[in-house]
DNA sequence: ACAGCAAATGGAAACGTTTCCAAGCCACGA
DNA sequence: TCGTGGCTTGGAAACGTTTCCATTTGCTGT
């Protein structure tokens, strides 16, 4: 019951009759020593069962062989699997993840570096409501502790694992044109909390201008309304002139799909979606979605390689975006004309190839 | 460039023109200081944007307010989800978390626990392959470290949130019966790797002999099997007697569907399936799965909070499972029966009302 | 005026490491 | 014989905290 005294690299050196600089050195293998005191130093390790206390290392060597990891949310799979990624990158080089979730709020975020930072973490992977003009991320830059975002855009001063935002909605808004769509929607939830977002409704806006499009009509909604279908549906009511949504993920494009389905509206005859992630979620559905397809997993990864070169001293460089793929699923295809004779064959595509970004990967 | 020197508490006494000992009573509000002291340390610390290092207050308070987590993967949205609601409760009482996960390897596993315990995590929130003989956790045990399972069946010598597996797996095993079901199959991906699914077999296995039903064929597949319909369509293939197939996750239960798909079988008409888990997923589904329905997220609160619990020396009582629901879907009828015409009207279910486990949250 | 007490303060030890440095030992060559 | 140099070795300082304890100060009540 109570609490067992810590065996410290002291008692060893008691065991082995030797001094603690001299166990220190046969345990961590540097410098030298005689077999025979090698022998007993590490017998009495295995005897009395001795593990090194990464605190009082961290505290010596000030490296905490941790870093920090700050998302949104792990109930999304797309933040989830970054982090899966850079913690298996992470772990190859001996690092641990701290990880802590903000839920979406920019208050919160900085909350957590502050701790995050307190606690000594080597370096810092970050995804957050608004990193522009963070105090706490401001802190790491000024505490020399390396950053690397992740899913953001570029931003001065901070490398980012990411798909260019804007160049996907793009495409998305290119592949709109070329169906023939000109009414186009941009759904997005929480614009406030997501530059992400915020940076697809630019790119996307600016492609159907290039398109000779009308500029899309930017939906925001609600928590609610985005897990109440029917409270969706009303909302999509009030603009019945469009034939094309783009949501700004996957979850809102399903529920768009759903809402679409309570109203009566065939999807894509009726509407055309698209969503953004890739979430395999999507490929599942009986009318599989089309939509951005992006590798989370990958960018984790990314941003863990490049932090591990920031830990070891070097320079990060500025990275690429990640490779994106439009997926063509099935709720993409000609807006429905005033002749109710196409509404099958419309659904055909014209014969468009899957389109790939060939960016590099950094 | 140079790494600036971290601020201490030092610097602050310094500044401030005290004794570290009065700055950090000061700074911790404890003990007493006059007024004009108090205000000065404020001042000196503000100046110097000085913040606390966990690393040296852990050092000497021995507790790190961090605890460790190791599941079998964050890509299964069903840890993700849990660590998210576990991180959750943690935080609010100020402590972190660090995650790894192991890919379902059991020597990972027990390298991943010592890693943590040498981090002088102060509790740890534990899935893994095999907890009945780890060394590493029977090692926290020793250290006197506090340890919450979770997913896992109830096992001697620690508390573990979790869902009641061989019930739940029996309450599949009376609706197959009552449905009039008689071959039945349990399709398992990685069994030795999982207690959880071990268990839900056997409780399955012992339900359908309490049904007077044959026992259930067990298929246990590979990896690839379950990503490639077509191979696990084979796998299906081989067993056409079976009318229901009850899979040991919702992932599988999918799978299976594909593969029923592919062979032009018709679910839940020529086959039925129930999956586990209730991810999301599968209510999105054009023919939305049949499955149990768990709370992964409630799962790793009540694992939290029991954690809580022996955090503060409280004893961690055992803890009852959690509730579970069988929802209904569209991937489990009647079987088919020789005469082809009640092709369609087996599809309807019985009037059988969705079951819940009525015990109640521990 | 003085004992007695509370408040305020700072020195120092302790937490578990690593590493610098000095010292002991031995063998070798001059 | 002695100096030199290479292994071994262990004491001690340092990392950033907190806390015990002793000291100083200023006030109260008699």
């Amino acid at each position: 019951m109570a609490n067992k005294p810590r065996i410290t690299i002291k008692d060893v050196a008691r065991a082995a009759g030797c001094g603690v600089a001299t166990a220190s050195r046969v345990l961590n293998k540097s410098g030298s020593a005689s077999s025979e005191t090698r022998e007993r130093v590490e017998q009495a390790a295995r005897d009395l069962g001795f593990a090194f206390s990464a605190t009082g290392r961290a505290l010596q060597s000030r490296k905490s062989m941790t870093v920090g990891c700050l998302i949104p949310s792990l109930a999304n799979p797309v933040f989830a699997e970054a982090v899966q990624g850079a913690q298996e990158e992470l772990r190859k080089e001996g690092y641990q993840l701290l990880v802590a979730s903000s839920n979406y709020d920019g208050e919160t975020d900085n909350e957590i570096l502050t701790t995050l930072l307190a606690k000594d973490v080597d370096g810092l992977l970050v995804t957050m409501v608004d990193p522009q003009d963070s105090s706490a991320l401001n802190m790491a830059l000024g505490r020399n502790v390396p950053t690397c975002l992740m899913f953001h855009d570029p931003l001065p001063g901070w490398p980012s694992a990411h798909v260019s935002n804007a160049e996907a909605a793009a495409e998305v808004a290119r592949r709109f044109a070329r169906y023939g769509h000109r009414r186009t929607g941009f759904l997005a939830l929480r614009f406030a909390t997501s530059d992400r977002s915020r940076n697809r409704f630019d790119g996307f806006r600016a492609e159907c201008a290039a398109q000779n499009l009308p500029a899309p009509e930017l939906i925001e909604i609600t928590e609610t309304e985005a897990n109440t279908p029917s409270i969706l549906a009303q909302r999509l009511c009030e603009h019945p002139e469009l034939t094309a949504i783009f949501a700004s993920n996957d979850f809102l494009a399903i529920a768009v799909q759903k809402a679409a389905n309570l109203m009566g509206w065939h999807v894509p005859q009726d509407l055309s979606v698209v969503g953004f992630d890739g979430i395999e979620v999507g490929r599942l559905l009986d009318r599989p979605l089309a939509t951005i397809e992006t590798t989370p997993e990958a960018m984790g990864r990314q941003a863990a390689q490049t932090l591990l070169v920031g830990l070891q001293g070097g320079e990060m460089a500025e990275l690429t975006p990640l490779p994106f793929t439009f997926r063509v699923g099935a709720t993409l295809s000609t807006p429905r004309t005033k002749s109710p004779d196409d509404d099958r064959g419309a659904a055909q595509s014209p014969s468009v190839p899957p389109f790939t970004s060939n960016v590099k990967q950094g």
